[in-house]
DNA sequence: CTGAAAGCGCTTACAG
DNA sequence: CTGAAAGCGCTTACAG
């Protein structure tokens, strides 16, 4: 009875067999924790598996039709706390459920993202996670014919087949408008986020219906087109402030658009809220830190996260669930970047 | 001669094969890039790959024993930006390279951190990169015995059999410390970051060693033990402020004990750099928005995440490469928490 | 409740 | 230059 170095990492099921005196196959089976092994084989079986150091090769498992316990997770890219935090959410629930994570990164490459989704679909994962893709419609269809579980984050299939998770964005972009309507504003311009995520979308009518029920006419000049970075809100903020009949308020698409637009207000010599009014959406880190501190739209980003998991796991359980949406609550929240006018 | 859905992701080299009307055996020499395959074979079969839209399963292939092309990352959590930082290296780099990462987080508990080197040497990856790890001591002798190529990203292996990218901190340090002395403080205090990092003790180094360059007396009363987090360095900073003689100065092991420091200080009705100065470590995105933006040492984050990836690769390539060790330059980053005293 | 067999998709000697 | 065979570590019907 030979007795394998416990650090070895090498250890298979043969080996767990042989020591404890059953074939394969049941060390396999009560591994996979199968009900209808005897107790005392069990007992045996995951004694010496402890003892021996034993380690599942997860290829050889899912190579084997069995469970690969990996998740794919497709982000744009790690760069900014929106993305990160939502990582962090995902990553802690995925780890409680003992599920690793194999991380693509599209660098918002379009190519590059059908580019992964297809290795995905071709590797062997349990399933797939997409924060904010871009190109969804061109292989959504395909993730479902396989019945290869998935789920959007902050993204939206508007043919309404795929389980995602949302924030309440038209909400948020409503309260933000009117708290601005609110302090007296009536030019206030949007800056919009990416044309090919629906939150932009989404922001978009909640401004214009707060707009709406306020009474404030929609002015098109005032809606200048953003990406969601810093770079582009601060050519769009100049683009504002070229105008005739400048706003007096901002409402950007994220964060990082507000600190973009903060940027060009600071090279006009213009201050914030003196100036102008701005208000962002996410809540990220910076938010509390910029000078003065924005005021904002929170969204659960790592909440977010927590929450695909969970609709993810629902599918791995049961393949069939038809999709199910989850919608996270924003919350308003005042600082001081934003000032009364009469 | 059956024309397969070209989205269809089931495709093996077996379809391949058939397709191009050789051996699967020869489809896989082209696929992996073997020298002797005549040149119209070779052509016959990448076309039909690229054709029949054929994605290598990465499971299969390395459990046959090939290269599985995934790196093991390990982190303590993703959950500040000195961390995504260097995750955001690393993934550029690695995506670079073709090769995925599978991401594992320790949560800064020992355990969990040995347990996931375990699962990872088991497992089939092609290489390891471990992020300021808590517990090298523990596994790296049963990563060399097994050759398995890995890189330490911002700690130090005593046993100097280990390759790993570090940062100047003891000169980082150095120069932090003088500054303050310069700007005439002598009463300087330094709260310091985990110890089971090297960085603390290399930081704590380059304090005392600029002290003592200055004539300025060590006084260990004013090194109190933090941990690199807010939280510890908001009771370190109390401590501190309790002291009989209070420091005029703090130096703090990185940017976020620095922030704690300002938050305990503000809480005292302390403000910065009035009642006290502070440098930080590292230049996290945060600390150019902290209020007054924060002086401190930059370390090159992302690159140092790169470097760690060029590292693993090079033993990737030739698995018998001595340890390296890359150090990469920290930079003093003037900003507006110090103030000159007389 | 348990064993023997086939097979997942691929790589790599071994022959030729 | 190319094919047939064995094997990586595991799961899952199929028998019993």
């Amino acid at each position: 009875m030979s007795v394998k170095d416990p650090n070895n990492p090498k250890v298979t099921i043969y080996d767990v067999a042989r020591e404890s005196g059953v074939s394969y196959s049941t060390v396999s089976r009560v591994l996979n924790g199968f009900e209808f092994v005897k107790d005392t084989t069990r007992e045996k079986v995951l004694e010496t598996a402890e003892r021996l150091g034993y380690v599942a090769n997860l290829q050889a498992r899912s190579l084997a039709g069995g469970k690969s316990n990996v998740i794919g997770l497709l982000v744009p890219k790690i760069d900014n706390s929106y993305i990160t935090e939502i990582v962090a959410g995902i990553d802690d629930e995925l780890s409680a459920a003992n599920l690793n994570l194999i991380l693509y990164t599209t660098h918002r490459h379009i190519g590059k993202e059908q580019q992964n989704v297809k290795t995905i679909m071709g590797s062997m994962m349990d399933g797939l996670l997409l924060v904010v893709p871009l190109a969804t419609s061109s292989y959504l269809q395909a993730l479902r014919e396989l019945h290869f579980p998935y789920v959007l984050i902050d993204q939206h299939d508007y043919a309404g087949e795929s389980s995602e998770v949302l924030a309440t964005n038209h909400q948020g972009a409503y309260e933000a408008t009117e708290y601005l309507i609110g302090l007296g504003h009536r030019r206030i311009a949007f800056i919009t986020g990416l044309m090919e995520l629906y939150s932009t979308h989404d922001r978009l009518a909640g401004y214009k219906a707060a707009l709406k029920d306020h009474g404030v006419p929609f002015d098109p000049q005032y809606v200048v087109q953003g990406d969601f970075w810093k770079q582009e809100a601060y050519h769009a903020t100049n683009r504002l402030l070229a105008l005739d009949e400048r706003p007096t308020a901002i409402f950007a698409a994220n964060d990082l658009t507000a600190i973009g637009a903060m940027n060009a207000l600071r090279d006009h010599n213009l201050s914030v809220p003196e100036d102008m009014s701005i208000v962002g959406f996410d809540d990220i880190a910076q938010a509390a830190y910029t000078n003065p501190r924005l005021t904002t739209v929170r969204q659960p980003l790592e909440q977010m996260g927590r929450s695909g998991v969970n609709l993810l796991l629902q599918q791995l359980h049961d393949s069939d669930r038809p999709p199910q949406q989850v919608v996270l609550q924003t919350e308003f929240v005042v600082r001081d970047s934003c000032k009364r006018i009469d």
